[in-house]
RNA sequence: GGUCUCGUAGCUCAACAGGAUAGAGCAACUGCCUUCUAAGCAGUAGGUUUCAGGUUCGAGUCCUGACGGGAUCACCA
């Protein structure tokens, strides 16, 4: 809409002032709500050159757009140094009309492949809130990339071997009676958690005797009969023997099938797997490659490093003395991978903040190392979700469960919904479903309306809202709109009525500025963008459906393009659900 | 201590690339269902945007410093 104002503004300036400004420079902002128009267009910036005061300018380019587009400016008023120009509602309703909002905004150039990691769950217990954020910030970026015109290859990065992963199995092997989880009842990744923690408070008990015998708490944790023999076991897999080799696969089997029902529950979803036991070993000869290039350095005990001193950086280590490698040097070798299997142009990485150093440096390597997939590397980075008590931590069992939450927040929304009354004469499975999609909505909602960078509060004590600026309200919003189409018939071709409301003009001027919206979201990686929108839309219909009749409408014109109003916002609320995992129901 | 990051109403969050009188929701209070879904709408109240300087026509937004939270700086992953 904006593209065909400027053009004008530009040749309003050259006209009145002789002051060059090309139209893609000129800034159109949108109106402040207390004052009358669309678009403002701020003169401020040309005073200089114009030498008139604020008012008269302004005044000046108003009367030179009357005189020479009266079509696309309806009217126009100054306040300040502020020209306010309004759209007839013809040519907002035009502008929605002719718009496929189905179709990828982005131009040829600005396409790209890219890959996001995200989800990268540990083997050793099951997923909680914190997971949960990454899990739906990463599907969503993917949605909004793809919708936005990228190409988008999903990739979850498995951590299935390490000392923590030797930790649940040998605690299953010492305590566990080869139980199954199909035995113990419980989901596998429950199950293998369970060994985990079982680890954490024999291995405590242990610590506990050698500080009686005065060994400092923080080397008694470390030196106790079970963790030798964890790190044992951590060598014996590193050799592949047979025996913790089959109890390993077994045992991340379990994990994988609960994870694989905790990620369908989610609706979330990938196009490819790496397992660390399999990238682990990647990285060693980039080091040789890294030290032929004078890039790396070695110190005289045998260990690599980089120096990255110069960038405010620090030094890194990159190979042990030992010769054996660290989470660097293996994630030097999987981004050589990733870009071997895929070549994209960007490769997103969906972490938590607590990394944003680890990225940094990730990201500095690969650049000095001359790689050409360097530059398109995104640590897409998000706060943590903490308790009013601190941070999760599943040793100590703070935690939020994902499996646990969900049951909740289904449980809560079905008694809501019975509350209401509403949904009489639905069939159970239909029923079941809407519980399923209010209940974790309203979770997803929560978890994504806030800016990723910014950690998220959750108190378990205060459920997650229903009312409000929730996911339940823009689900009821959508609900209410197709009762109406229920009710009604919309038919093509839509008129404009003799009379509008502001509220009617208002959904047409906020459907225009869902590509805005999308690629914001998409440049800014912020499915927040997405949410605060739909919300808006949601919100501005309840507004009009409270002051404007649909069905009892004046004239049939009224009531086909109060209906398509209906039509788009129902629309465009789905839409944005799906940039976001939350689906809409037709009745709630 | 070095680096990074955040600080907006009692609480949870908005505010496009610096623009006008900083907006929503929750909680509180007041109205609105004989009418298309009241999980809704309309209204009242709530603010020195942590503080102090600076940059300029204009600063919640940019710069410097202080204070306060968080993260990180491991031959851990």
């Amino acid at each position: 809409m904006t593209e065909n104002i400027k053009p004008f503004i530009s040749d309003a300036l050259k006209a009145l002032f002789d002051i060059e400004v090309p139209s893609n420079d000129v800034k159109l902002e949108i109106t402040n709500k207390d004052f009358e128009g669309d678009f403002t267009f701020v003169v401020f910036p040309y005073l200089r050159q114009s030498r008139k005061n604020p008012v008269e300018t302004a005044t000046l380019v108003g009367e030179y757009l009357e005189k020479n587009c009266p079509e696309i400016i309806d009217s126009w008023n100054v306040v300040k140094g502020f020209l306010n120009l309004s759209i007839p509602v013809e040519a907002w309703l035009k502008s929605v009309l002719k718009s496929d909002f189905n179709t990828q905004p982005a131009d040829e150039t600005k396409r790209q492949k890219v890959m996001v990691e995200y989800s990268s769950p540990n083997t050793n217990k099951p997923l909680h809130l914190g997971h949960v954020r990454n899990n739906l910030l990463g599907y969503s970026i993917c949605r909004i990339l793809e919708a936005y015109g990228h190409e988008v290859i999903k990739v979850n990065l498995i951590n299935d071997r390490g000392i923590h992963i030797c930790k649940s199995m040998l605690a299953y092997a010492k305590f566990g009676h080869g139980e199954s989880p199909a035995e113990a009842g419980m989901k596998g990744d429950h199950f293998v958690g369970k060994y985990y923690v079982l680890f954490g408070n024999e291995n405590k008990k242990q610590a506990v005797e050698l500080m009686a015998k005065g060994v400092s708490e923080e080397d008694a944790e470390r030196q106790t009969p079970l963790m030798e023999e964890a790190r044992e076991w951590l060598v014996k897999w590193e050799e592949k023997d047979p025996e913790i080799i089959t109890l390993w696969e077994k045992m991340n089997n379990w994990v994988y099938e609960g994870f694989n029902a905790t990620y369908k529950r989610m609706g979330v979803s990938f196009d490819k797997f790496y397992h660390e036991s399999e990238t682990y070993v990647l990285g060693k000869d980039i080091v040789e490659e890294g030290l032929s290039k004078g890039v790396f350095y070695k110190r005289e005990d045998g260990s690599v490093w980089i120096n990255l001193t110069d960038e405010g950086l620090d030094e890194k280590l990159l190979l042990r003395k030992d010769g054996t490698s660290v989470y660097m040097t293996q994630d030097l070798g999987t981004a050589d991978l990733k870009y071997q299997d895929y070549k994209m142009n960007a490769s997103v990485y969906v972490v938590g903040n607590e990394q944003d150093y680890h990225f940094k440096v990730l990201k500095s390597i690969l650049q000095k190392l001359g790689r050409p997939y360097a530059d398109g590397i995104f640590h897409m980075s998000y706060g943590m979700v903490e308790l009013p008590e601190g941070k999760l931590k599943t040793r100590e069992g703070k935690v939020v469960d994902a499996d646990n939450l969900m049951d909740e927040m289904f449980a809560t929304a079905k008694e809501r919904t019975e509350e209401q009354g509403k949904t009489e004469g639905m069939p159970e499975s239909e029923l079941h479903h809407l519980y399923e999609i209010l209940g974790l909505g309203a979770m997803k909602y929560f978890l994504l309306k806030v800016d990723p960078l910014k950690r998220i509060l959750f108190n378990p004590n205060e459920s997650i809202d229903f009312q409000g600026n929730t996911a339940t309200f823009i689900q009821y919003t959508h609900a209410r709109c197709r009762s109406i189409l229920r009710n009604g018939k919309f038919s093509e071709p839509v008129r404009l009525p003799e009379h509008h409301e502001p509220s009617e003009k208002n959904l047409l001027v906020l459907f225009t500025q869902y590509f805005e919206k999308l690629e914001e979201a998409a440049d800014n990686f912020s499915p927040s963008v997405i949410a605060n929108y739909m919300y808006e839309v949601a919100k501005s219909f309840n507004t009009f459906y409270n002051q404007c009749p649909i069905l009892r409408a004046n004239s049939e014109d009224q009531i086909q393009f109060r209906l398509y109003l209906t039509l788009q916002t129902a629309n465009m609320l789905k839409r944005c659900g799906e940039l976001l995992g939350i689906e809409m129901p037709s009745r709630m």
